[in-house]
DNA sequence: TTTGCAATTAATAATCATTATCATTAGTAT
DNA sequence: ATACTAATGATAATGATTATTAATTGCAAA
């Protein structure tokens, strides 16, 4: 790892009122890898121990949720169990998601959004957040076990 | 509970190829209340209980299943936990989730709906199906632990 | 109707993801 | 460097849901 990265890092952790400390350093470590931008809790538990690190799934949690509450971090919750993070550096965007492969799609589509707002007005309420996620098949046949992802519209 | 209903559930049951019992028709009783159109196992159960119906929540868990799977429920997700259900005989709706006092609105709106099948096939996918919640509050103020809703669009 | 048997159930143990506890360690302002 | 509070790791606890299993029940055939 470069030292611009980690010199970001730390600034990152300051701004939001974070001590820098060894896991949350490593934790947003493997949230910037760009191959894999939707990652679970036990994933990044995973990778750091395989890694050598020390470092507990609890802390991990732990500094997820910081890191959300901070607004850092985006936690999602895709059929399936377990929640998954990422990186809320980017504009908002919602997920499409292959049922077969994994691959995660992130889109933004102005009219959904704008059609949202209306929903929520016309039945006398003030839209706060959304949860849109989309699910189904890479045409053409893909395989198991991927993950990519980039804004679209 | 009248005549009609049990007959239209007993024929409900065979329709879908599950034995008519006695926790199956009660859980499909429940389910029918239009007060509360959206709950969860353990409202149920906590239901049945209090009516001093003999049946574990292991059973609500497996026969809201097996409606699931025989499509006759739908299962969804709101933030917060636990899964609530809700019978599946009207047209497909979206939900708007009013984070103060609870109250569930049903939607429909044809114009998210096909911008979703446009958003999937602009990324060479095939759409089987989304999850889409909004979250807001209520205009003008409302007060805890409602539930209401009707299709609306 | 009775019979027989596979499907279903209730109770409970098990599982899975996540959170709380708590004694120890490590940032950081002074 | 010091002190003091926040943060950590290990593990127990929790909450929702599912698996197991022995006992029961719906129902088709006789």
């Amino acid at each position: 790892m470069n030292m611009e990265l980690k010199m970001n890092q730390n600034k990152e952790l300051k701004k939001v009122g974070l001590k820098v400390t060894h896991p949350r350093i490593l934790v947003l470590e493997v949230l910037q890898n760009p191959e894999k931008k939707h990652i679970s809790a036990e994933e990044i538990y995973r990778i750091l121990r395989d890694r050598g690190e020390e470092i507990g799934l609890a802390t991990i949690y732990r500094v997820l949720n910081q890191f959300d509450d901070a607004g850092i971090v985006d936690k999602h919750h895709f059929d399936g169990g377990k929640s998954v993070f990422e990186l809320s550096d980017t504009d908002h965007h919602d997920h499409l998601i292959c049922l077969n492969c994994g691959k995660v799609i992130e889109f933004e589509d102005k009219i959904i959004e704008r059609c949202q707002v209306e929903v929520a007005e016309r039945n006398m309420m003030t839209l706060t957040h959304h949860s849109l996620y989309l699910y189904g098949t890479c045409i053409g046949g893909c395989t198991p076990e991927q993950e990519t992802s980039s804004p679209d519209s």
